[in-house]
DNA sequence: ATTTTATTGTCACACTATGTAACAATAAAA
DNA sequence: TTTTATTGTTACATAGTGTGACAATAAAAT
């Protein structure tokens, strides 16, 4: 990344790099100790919260816009993202939560501000793995952090639409591989599988068919027998493999 | 609608009404026949074919945009329509088509022109009823017509990419009785339901577990026997009812 | 009036997928 | 050696789907 925010917003004019009234908005999942989590933002010193987002610039493809926004949230490339709609609605104008953000930050503005239009918002879901991101918070926020998605905070403008319907896209592509293979380590029990599809859907699943249907799906490779130091029969690990 | 694109044209200061860099293209669905047709506009002598589009009014809600076109286009209100992608590629960006068209319009045109920028285009499909539908050319256009899907002409820029992916998200969600709802007459035969499905999907459907299933899935209501006036068994005729 | 024709509605059977309970295997603690 | 909790597997019932067979029927052909 040869350009970051802090630069952007030293220089108003740095704004003209950006096609203007389009973002980019990000549902960012992790997972960890059966807790389905999504990356938020604190905006400095004004209890705002909102998903990570950022602009498209006017020579960039949209998809690697995405996952510039991505790269600079986590430090993590070669993220699974996925499209999932176009938030266009007359609600997302409100620029008073955006006009604190500003004043916060001793930002000068006037009413042209870039970051006080309205904007279209491309939002993309993505599936990271938990250990591997290092959050990193923008020059606009005091945070960037992990939320349980069963404790968020209250959110800016209609970004809890946004999470929400995430999560739904999330559900139904459940039982693509790309989910448990972005999720999970690279390793892990049947249970463990079966606890992370639990976590998404929100409700508890029969053991044998779950076994099952993945045994069948032809998606998993067994591997070894796992070590659990527990006392009763100690599970295989699988590993996904490629589809 | 009290303002058309001929103002819009005529005078170039009536494009401050939009936002810029964001536009709305349609894939507009109908059937007749055993075809599945979309609607097309050729622009003024110039050969060149695009999927019906617009743009977005600085106070209009997304959604509202889309129908706005879909009325233009077609004089039909309360039309089904479903947002499956926004596209954002950067060979969008060839402006090159669009110089073209307004060359042939003798429409004088600078670099700066609206029409000239880089689009971002949030796309829709619609379902509409063949028959009701009166498909109306805009200013810039000499007709706007169906075209069967499998006899599409060479479309403008990543036109065609576009219908594609509507078509699979149609596929997708052809089990809704939407689909039959909005591209069959009201009521209709088992053998009519089981064509359009045929044609939506391109492959062949057994009668009798396509029969089956339409009539276990509650969705369909029976109603009186059809004179078909042909040599056999006439068949009941069914309607949809609301889910 | 009877037969022929093509299509429709339904049934029967096989096969697959899924929900559920039961039971054996097992690793470590008691 | 027994107890405990969890895992892997099997068995059976139920639901859904693919396929062929056959009777019902509306109008044309005889």
């Amino acid at each position: 990344m040869d350009d970051n925010i802090e630069q952007v917003t030293a220089d108003h004019l740095s704004w003209e790099e950006f096609m203007p009234g389009i973002s980019i908005d990000c549902v960012i999942f992790g997972y960890h100790r059966r807790e389905l989590k999504i990356l938020i933002l604190e905006y400095k010193k004004s209890g705002i919260f909102a998903l990570p987002g950022g602009f498209l610039r006017k020579n960039e493809e949209l998809n690697d816009a995405a996952k510039r926004v991505l790269f600079e949230r986590t430090g993590l490339a070669d993220i699974y993202l996925y499209q999932f709609h176009t938030f266009g609605s007359l609600k997302r104008s409100d620029t008073r939560p955006m006009q604190t953000v500003l004043e916060k930050n001793n930002t000068p503005f006037d009413d042209g501000h870039f970051l006080l239009q309205r904007f279209i918002s491309v939002s993309y879901y993505a599936l990271v793995d938990f250990k591997q991101a290092e959050p990193v918070a923008d020059v606009l926020s005091d945070s960037c952090r992990w939320y349980d998605t069963d404790k968020l905070p209250q959110l800016m403008l209609d970004h809890h639409n946004i999470f929400e319907k995430a999560l739904k896209h999330l559900q139904i592509n459940i039982d693509r591989s790309v989910v448990g293979l972005n999720l999970l380590d690279d390793t892990f029990t049947m249970s463990e599988l079966q606890n992370l599809y639990e976590t998404i859907l929100g409700e508890k699943l029969n053991r044998t068919g779950f076994h099952r249907k993945m045994m069948l799906s032809g998606r998993l490779k067994r591997l070894g027998k796992k070590k659990t130091g527990k006392p009763h029969r100690s599970p295989y690990v699988y590993r996904f493999t490629e589809d």
